[in-house]
DNA sequence: CATAGGATCGCCT
DNA sequence: GGCGATCCTATGT
C-alpha cells in the first residue's frame, strides 16, 4: 500500500496511465477523515492533438492552465454548474495530458462515503460517474484543484489489487460527442467486475 | 458586459 | 428516455 511516486505520473503514454490506474485506490483526507475508493474507470484526455480535451489546440486559459503545469497535480473543474470533476495531470510540464476519473468501489470510510452521497443505492453503484465519487470523496473543484497528488490531501496508492486484463472493457469515451472523428479513440477503460456487484475481497 | 454551453446526475414519465 | 438544475468558463461585442 504505497503512494503512486512523481514518475508514475510523469510518462508520455497517458492513455496507458489511464489503464493502469484501474484497481489503483484514490484516496482524500478531508477535515481529518479519511476515505478511499478503488478506481473502476478513467479517460484519458491526450491534450492538444485531441479534440475531447479542454487543452486541444493548445487551448491554455485560467481553466486549463493547470494541466500545462507540472505531472502528478489535480485537475479539478466545474460541470453543467453542478459536479466536481477529478483528473490526473499526466506527462511533463506544457504537454497538457490528463486522465479523468470516472468511477470507484468505497473502500475506507464507508459511512463518511454514504453519508456524503445521501442516496441508498448499493455501494458498486454508489461512486460510479465522475460527479457521484467526487461528491463521495469529499473533493472540490475549488478546494481541491491544482493540488500536488503526492501531498496529504489527495492522493493515490497502490494496494497491489490484482485487476484481470479481461474485465477491463475498452472503448469510446463518454460524453464528447462534440470531439468529432476523437470520439470514438478507445480511451476509456471499465473495471467490468464491479458493475453488477459488490467486490467479493475486503481489500483494506 | 452578455451569452451559450458543458468530460453529469437524479428525478420524472 | 427526457429534462431541469446551476454556475463557471470561454468567447464575442
Amino acid at each position: 500500500m504505497k503512494k503512486l511516486p512523481l514518475s508514475f505520473y510523469d510518462r508520455d503514454d497517458v492513455v496507458l496511465i489511464a489503464h493502469e490506474l484501474i484497481g489503483k485506490v484514490l484516496c482524500t483526507n478531508i477535515d481529518g477523515i479519511t476515505t478511499k475508493g478503488i478506481i473502476t474507470e478513467t479517460e484519458a484526455y491526450a491534450g492538444i492533438i485531441d479534440k475531447a480535451s479542454h487543452a486541444y489546440r493548445g487551448r491554455r486559459t485560467d481553466r486549463t492552465k493547470i494541466m500545462f503545469g507540472r505531472p502528478g497535480i489535480s485537475y479539478v473543474y466545474l460541470c453543467y454548474g453542478v459536479h466536481s470533476l477529478f483528473n490526473i495531470v499526466t506527462n511533463k510540464k506544457d504537454i497538457p495530458h490528463a486522465v479523468l476519473v470516472r468511477g470507484i468501489y468505497p473502500l475506507k470510510g464507508v459511512e463518511t462515503i454514504v453519508s456524503r452521497r445521501k442516496t441508498k443505492e448499493p455501494l458498486y453503484r454508489i461512486a460510479d460517474g465522475p460527479g457521484k465519487l467526487t461528491k463521495a470523496l469529499g473533493i472540490e473543484f475549488r478546494q481541491h484543484n491544482n493540488l500536488d497528488l503526492l501531498g496529504d490531501s489527495v492522493w493515490i496508492e497502490d494496494h497491489s489489487i490484482e485487476v484481470n486484463p479481461n474485465e477491463i472493457e475498452i472503448g469510446p469515451r463518454i460524453g464528447i460527442d462534440y470531439a468529432e472523428e476523437d470520439a470514438l479513440l478507445p480511451y476509456r477503460f471499465l473495471w467490468r467486475r464491479n458493475q453488477n456487484s459488490d467486490f467479493p475481497i475486503d481489500y483494506q
